[in-house]
DNA sequence: AAGAATATATCTTATAATAAGATATAAATG
DNA sequence: CATTTATATCTTATTATAAGATATATTCTT
């Protein structure tokens, strides 16, 4: 079916374009790790408890997590006003930053191949991606 | 300037899509054994000393791991012919299973967006794309 | 106010992953 | 035949991951 092929085609673009584009990281973050930071990232009001059922893993095991990004200095705790049981986690500037590389395209990298398309190729380009985000927004919300 | 609003512009909508579509791991393969298993398959004829290069870890630490992927069941071993020194990695079908599992989006899901764009916004898709890994692929090869 | 429930932290224990040095082996090269 | 190259294995060390047991503080219930 049509579909079906359009799907496995840009999912082979999708990752070529990772493969190619993504950062050289330099630490060496695991992969639990980066779910919690991407986690915490679209979670604002990210508990210990959310965490741990997120990532399907017990309450202490959540809790020594966040304590190692803690002290990579990935990641800040503040208790709760309105109950203070719960400890809410958020990411540091550095923990965004190494987010970032461990998410998104480099940017110097992306910039550079932008920068050898014709305008008409970037309009489809930022045309398509808003197009895309939205409809994965509206259909998976 | 423009172009480099786009750039962040593009980069959030990136993360956005992969944060949604992206598959849910069963599996807990760490973040060296996906870059090894990305490489593997970008690189038909990896081998050992290849992977300790390409992840800066030492050649006998790339044989380590490989032995863990190989017992794992995602990938296999062969000799060369030509030099009975070398040895070539390869992805098993599993291994290849894997790896679209930890980098490409989730098939069922990104239909499910797709089938909800007209077909107008498909094929604006479907060029972006194409223009974007195209351009990507000359700018960096 | 007392007891139950909730949220997190810590301690202990166990397993696996990661990594490198030392050493071994087999094949190719000069 | 000696040297280099490519990989494998053995040993050792560190760290990550995970869960159970237990502790503590807070909130909820009655």
């Amino acid at each position: 079916m049509q579909l079906d092929e359009m799907v496995e085609t840009i999912n082979e673009q999708w990752t070529d374009i990772y493969y190619l584009l993504h950062y050289v990281y330099d630490d060496n973050l695991s992969h639990q790790a980066i779910r919690l930071l991407q986690y915490i990232e679209k979670n604002e009001k990210a508990t210990i408890g959310d965490l741990a059922k997120h990532l399907k893993v017990s309450h202490n095991t959540a809790s020594e997590h966040t304590k190692r990004l803690m002290k990579k200095g990935l990641v800040t705790k503040r208790r709760s006003r309105t109950d203070e049981r719960k400890v809410f986690v958020a990411l540091t500037e550095k923990g965004r930053n190494v987010l970032y590389r461990h998410t998104r395209l480099d940017r110097d990298k992306l910039r550079k191949v932008l920068e050898n398309l014709s305008p008409s190729d970037l309009e489809i380009i930022q045309k398509a991606f808003s197009v895309f985000s939205e409809g994965v927004k509206q259909c998976l919300r």
